[in-house]
DNA sequence: CGCATATTTCGATTCATGTCGAAATAAACT
DNA sequence: AGTTTATTTCGACATGAATCGAAATATGCG
């Protein structure tokens, strides 16, 4: 059921929205990023920008922590690496990666 | 605009179905699967399976070709090649990737 | 030309997504 | 305790996605 992991990862990211907030993140480093900070970066309602961190947050990919009066979010990178991983490996990645049959079971 | 590429690809990806499809193809090799072979694979109905080949094709990273009687299907590497370095680029990729600030202009 | 096979397009249905503003909650400061 | 600031949850709405079966289209064969 990795698959099923992958795509979930992939879908979270698969938003122009919340492509630009991870990416957001992931330039922030690892200081990461107050919601508001993001807010104001991004230039969506709050509400909305809530919306698609938990989204990220439920999909690994981003991690949310209380820093005194503001929520500090921060990009997973291990999930990405994950993900990459995943591509790379169940779908290709190298220039060569003309496998014929493998272990695709006709 | 590369961001919004990049997302529209994601999100082709980023459904299990489709996920699924993507990566038979990829096992398939150069050799490519018809679109009747991906049916059977995969276990859902023809129309959905066009519609979802549909997407892939559009998000660039599936080739269909006509092979007389049957449509060949094939993965389109180079758009994945990118999209990893995309992911690998914009939103971090190895494992250190613990690149404080950058270029995130605080 | 008409039939058989392969695939897509159409129409319909159901469910999920993206978005917002307003109200609720959380944490700190006075 | 009350106020301010930061963020989430709620309710609503419009739009799009996923799925199917049936009908339409395309290709080759007899």
């Amino acid at each position: 059921m990795k698959l099923e992991i992958a795509a979930r990862q992939l879908e979270a990211l698969g938003n122009p929205t919340r492509l630009r907030v991870y990416r957001a993140l992931v330039r922030a480093g690892a200081d990461g990023l107050p919601v508001g900070r993001l807010q104001a970066r991004i230039g969506i309602a709050a509400s909305t920008l809530s919306h698609h961190l938990k989204r990220l947050v439920e999909a690994g990919l981003v991690t949310r922590e209380r820093q005194a009066t503001t929520l500090l979010c921060r990009a997973h990178y291990p999930t990405m690496n994950a993900l990459i991983g995943f591509l790379a490996d169940e779908c290709c990645a190298d220039a060569g990666c003309a496998r014929d049959g493998e272990d695709s079971a006709a």
